[in-house]
DNA sequence: GACAATAAGTTCAGCAAGTGAACAAATCAA
DNA sequence: TTGATTTGTTCACTTGCTGAACTTATTGTC
């Protein structure tokens, strides 16, 4: 177990970069005479190594960084089937991947797990020794201690001690995390918001995802719900969603609806890509889609912004192209909605990702554990 | 200036009221050691003192609670003319109240303030002594150190220094605060959320404003924006708003929307009152009105419930009335569109104010950097 | 009414994490 | 070569906390 100090130093190189101990006791607001003992402690335990010596008048100082091969992380998607599984180090680099059944029994998948782990670890021993956590994405509400799944709909669970059921299976110190707050903490602390300590992410997939990070901590919510703009009213008397109510973000603007409103106009589209090819060539249909979809979209991150005045929207998107039409309707609805004298105030950066996106979240999500801790330190 | 400990025991206390050394060190992660010498060196300040004395098995525990007289605060509000200024203990409650007249010159306002103070404290001439403070309510956007007023279309003001200005002039610390944000910081601190962590006060008025708590923190945002619902796009191509877009709630649900709009149709009603009772009698403009106000804002709430989960929505009204048609569509409108599975899961209070609300929230500024300081302790 | 049982709060020696000042080390600039 | 400059370490000392033993004030029981 690492102290509040310690901790507070991996905190602050994972948001900054390789630092020096000056540097780092000044950020940290310590003495010198501390900082040398902290990071002698903390390279001990080989989690933290000198990398660059920085030349400048005076004596040069050498540069401290994580050390990627500190510590390894499992991460693993119960969000598709076959799961992905992803072995990550301690930079949040891939290692190894590897494909495991899905099940929506906590029992079976904990054994699948165990079953999958040695083929992961095979190609790295060294991985195996320093193995210091195993992260788990999934669809559904998550609690506090990210241990219990309190419900989901898509795996039919209704507070499930997964976490408990799998770290008994496999002997590893194991967190669970909702999908797209995983995505957040991958990007916090490996990603594009490393520095950034206010910000949202909006996952663009099949469904709409959201979590927010506030104040440098992932805000959960008070019933773990916070972030879940699938279901706002977005288009007041729309239609029907599968969640009861009417004109929910989910019916217009993920990449599900979209489909199922090409189909249902009768356009022979299977993917978005294909729908702005079609926009791109005059389709009227298409064209009135994509604006649909899009105004949605860019309304709702424009309440975002007006409501929580995020220093960064990050939205990431698996199948879907931003460049086109799609991405410039969300863009433009986006600064129409929002207070004139706030447009373009807040960036909003779109990012490609591959379909690791969740196993790599979840691995972050054990990373975070082990670096920076649960505890509001 | 207090250390860490003894803020984190003030901030307890103000959360959960009176408790005992032990009960204190427990919640507090302490041992009863250190519990014993923090509590001696507040008492010794003044400003926590024994209360009550509870009798159990074993010897009885005594009460340790905020001694009302520990320290006095001021707080002015900047919305009226005249400027409502009261003078607060530390419990929040109101010992004087005064008039003084409003500026938009930041000198000119020090200078005002200076000369009505006397008068304020006059009652009291102990409370001269204990002054700890000076609060500013405005609307408007401040900065994090609550220092400079960073925008006010109200005052006219870009980054006025108005903290160190009132400060040279009276020799008193002071901080200025949004509107919003003050009477946020008012009910975490002495009103009815304080205990809840994450809540969201939406004050419903001539306009209508919002602040958030997340984490048991005024959450700013990263440009002060938090909160800032009144232009967010409620009701897409509707009226033109003064800010430039058009159907931002500050068009339908604020009193002065709710007038305009009566007046605009014709309705002789110079207040909600008027309106509520128009409309009990069956006047169909007027509950046309009341819907479309009382829809637009539940909508919004809604949002809020939606992408930030929180624990409470306090919503307070000055001239409102809200056990009439009005309050009614507000609650159903929230419940209507936030996930069927979260409704009623987040408590909905609406609290009738007095027009000292804007000025105790400023004192309550001041009273929070007395007690629980500026920093993320 | 005496006396155990119980729990609150205090005292005190000791420990862990920090500080400030002095110092050693490594470089650049003159 | 020497001085200036800045990094990082060492060391004596302070501070805030802990654990254990103790004192204190009460209730319950015989």
């Amino acid at each position: 177990m690492l102290t509040s100090s310690q901790r507070q130093l991996l905190r602050v190189i994972s948001e900054s970069g390789p630092l020096s101990r000056t540097v780092l006791a000044a950020s940290m607001g310590l003495s010198k005479a501390a900082m040398s003992g902290i990071a002698r402690d903390l390279i001990t335990l080989g989690v933290l190594h000198e990398t660059e010596t920085v030349y400048g008048q005076g004596r040069p100082s050498i540069l401290l960084d994580l050390h990627p091969e500190g510590a390894f992380f499992v991460g693993i998607s119960l969000l598709e089937d076959p799961a992905p599984m992803v072995l990550s180090d301690l930079n949040g680099k891939i290692i190894a991947r590897e494909n495991m059944p899905l099940s929506r029994d906590p029992e079976v998948i904990a054994g699948l797990i165990a079953d999958a782990l040695p083929k992961l670890l095979a190609r790295r021993p060294d991985a195996a020794d320093k193995l210091s956590g195993l992260g788990v994405a999934l669809s559904g509400f998550v609690d506090e201690k990210q241990a219990n799944c309190v419900q989901s709909t898509l795996l039919g669970w209704q507070d499930v001690p997964l976490a408990k059921i799998i770290r008994q299976k496999t002997g590893i110190e194991t967190f669970i995390e909702n999908d797209a707050k995983a995505v957040a903490v991958s990007e916090k602390l490996f990603g594009s918001a490393r520095d950034i300590q206010n910000f949202s992410v909006v996952s663009f997939g099949d469904g709409v995802g959201c979590a927010h990070f506030i104040g440098g901590k992932l805000y959960r919510g008070n019933h773990g719900g916070a972030g879940e703009i699938a279901h706002c009213t977005i288009e007041p008397n729309g239609s029907p969603c599968r969640c009861g109510k009417r004109g929910c973000l989910d019916t217009v603007a993920s990449i599900k609806a979209i489909k199922e409103m090409s189909k249902a106009e009768g356009l022979a589209c299977t993917s978005l890509t294909e729908l702005e090819e079609e926009a791109s060539v005059g389709n009227a249909v298409a064209i009135r889609i994509l604006h649909r979809a899009g105004g949605a979209l860019g309304l709702a991150i424009a309440h975002l912004i007006q409501f929580n005045d995020p220093g960064m929207i990050l939205i990431t998107h698996v199948e879907g192209n931003f460049d086109g039409l799609f991405g410039t309707v969300v863009q433009q609805a986006i600064e129409a909605n929002v207070l004139p004298r706030y447009a373009g105030q807040t960036p909003i950066r779109t990012q490609r990702v591959d379909s690791d996106i969740w196993a790599r979240g979840a691995a972050s999500i054990a990373a975070h554990n082990f670096l920076i801790g649960p505890n509001p330190n």
